[in-house]
DNA sequence: GTCAATTGTTCAGTTATCGTGAACAGATGA
DNA sequence: TCATCTGTTCACGATAACTGAACAATTGAC
């Protein structure tokens, strides 16, 4: 087991460049630090220094290691100071956060904005991706937190060693220009719209596969999708201004889009979760995050 | 300092629930756990275990650092690992390139399957990215190459930690669908093209900028830029089927992509760099990531 | 309820590790 | 050439780590 407080003198070596230096700046003596670096080679299986002239360099063992130990102080400090916040009462530390376009609107960014006053030690850090996309960083830890979406009758597999929360269940709505002969109508019956062009993610996401199965089995008809985009904004602009119609949840037509308008099927119709995934282990501190988002979640669903 | 081998003892307690378990996991007596686990406390200035019954359970600052407890550790054993295997004479690691689309396409693919065979123990891991969001995570460690462009006369400030290397210098080529009137000719006068259509990069990009730049100085008239995308693939489909015209880098039309033909400026052009970032400190694995990344840019760029 | 078994803790004593300081060898530059 | 810088080695004292026994608290079987 390589040793931290070996690393700090190696690293300390390799930024000063000779030994009594380290030394020095560590408050050891030179005799101190050379005994401890040859048990670092010991440790580490491989020469990390030679001598040059009468000062010494780091080998290329030294280089890869000192870059490690770069990170790894790094870590152990960010540790000890995120004890010391929650051990003093309050959440502290990194929370990666990654959400798909309109959740990242609708919820992540008021969480932030409320987290911020909560508990301002933690710091939030957001990113837009796909599910799909988060799932392995997930995993591989360089994200805490997923916010995903999954359509009725689309479950995703999960992976064992993750947690999966619902943040928000919401219905599917049918969004139209405010000028479609229809817009009036309080609800719509999805059959009444077999010739209209449509808006839909790209072929492959959930969203157009709900769209396709929901026109064929609720409507009787295959729609014809002239429009993709994965920007759920892209889609309700193309309502808006082409005169075409999508299918769209709650959470994307929560903002009331000026120039469109979003009514409820007829009968029957499409729900959507949004749900988060954690790993297993929570941290008080992302615990805090995930209470934010489901918060959030609930006051970004509109009231039905 | 918070040591490491305690960190270790506090995670095999979490794991197993018992002092006398972790002790007999790790071939120490209960006592010196519960011992070294009492100076961790101090080291970490807050209570980490509370007894429930007989057995015992980490308090919320205990959790946190058990969480960090386990990146740590982890890191500890990539970095022997990886010293390990470049003390061994070959070059190990992961390496996090991030590139923008045509660079990630004709240099970072192909370096990636040379990389394969040459350094096997290397582990490239590439993403798609803009150079904008590829810099500070270049700076806090979540990166470690960056490919970048700049067009000529558009410098881009460069943070003093970082480092940057010239993959390649190409220059900028006028591209038209192959049925248009000028594309027999050898060179062409970016004049006679006042009346086009353009696609080009969206708003604020550099592209962008480079385009308006060159049609007003070079051609001198303002250009109708009618299609924006920021994926050069798309920018060439439109010139294929709409009839647009386009400026492109060598590396995009490199592909000599169907129905469309790139024509060098008949007087003056346009030059792009496409260069490598990374932080000062390489070690010998990033830097024969990017000595493969500039052969691939060499072999990349079109004789001419 | 009682009692054996299991848990974590504490204490003294031993062992291993870490640090100092002096002595040494090689390299540098006046 | 020689004083001065470098890193290294050694013996020895100081510190830290670990063991083993004794102890208190809890649990579960009888």
């Amino acid at each position: 087991m390589i040793d931290l407080r070996r690393l700090r003198l190696l690293r300390e070596v390799h930024v000063r460049g000779t030994l009594h230096a380290a030394a020095e700046a560590l408050g050891y003596t030179p005799s101190a630090v050379s005994q401890q670096l040859s048990v670092l080679e010991r440790e580490a299986g491989a020469p990390l220094l030679e001598r040059v002239g009468r000062k010494v360099r780091l080998t290329e063992a030294g280089q890869v290691l000192v870059v490690h130990a770069d990170a790894l102080l790094e870590g152990v400090d960010a540790a000890a100071a995120e004890v010391a916040a929650v051990s003093a009462g309050r959440l502290a530390g990194v929370v990666r956060v990654a959400a798909f376009q309109s959740a990242f609107l609708r919820i992540v960014a008021p969480t932030v904005a409320a987290l911020a006053e909560q508990h301002p030690a933690i710091r939030v850090e957001a990113t837009e991706r796909e599910v799909e996309q988060g799932v392995p960083e997930l995993r591989l830890h360089r994200l805490d937190v997923v916010v995903g979406d999954e359509y009725e009758d689309q479950p995703r597999a999960i992976h064992p060693e993750l947690q999966r929360e619902v943040a928000l269940r919401e219905r599917i709505t049918i969004v139209l220009p405010a000028g479609h002969p229809l817009a009036a109508a309080r609800r719509i019956r999805l059959a009444d719209l077999a010739d209209l062009p449509w808006a839909a993610c790209q072929p492959g996401t959930g969203h157009h596969e709900m769209h396709l199965r929901a026109c064929r089995q609720i409507g009787g008809f295959e729609p014809d999708i002239r429009y993709t985009s994965d920007d759920f904004l892209i889609l309700l602009e193309m309502v808006r201004t082409t005169g075409a119609g999508a299918l769209l949840p709650d959470l994307v037509v929560g903002f009331d889009p000026p120039g469109v308008v979003a009514r409820p099927f007829a009968s029957g119709g499409v729900g959507r979760e949004v749900f988060l995934l954690t790993r297993r282990s929570r941290t008080p501190t992302v615990q805090a995050v995930v209470d934010g988002l489901v918060v959030a979640a609930g006051a970004a669903a509109p009231a039905r």
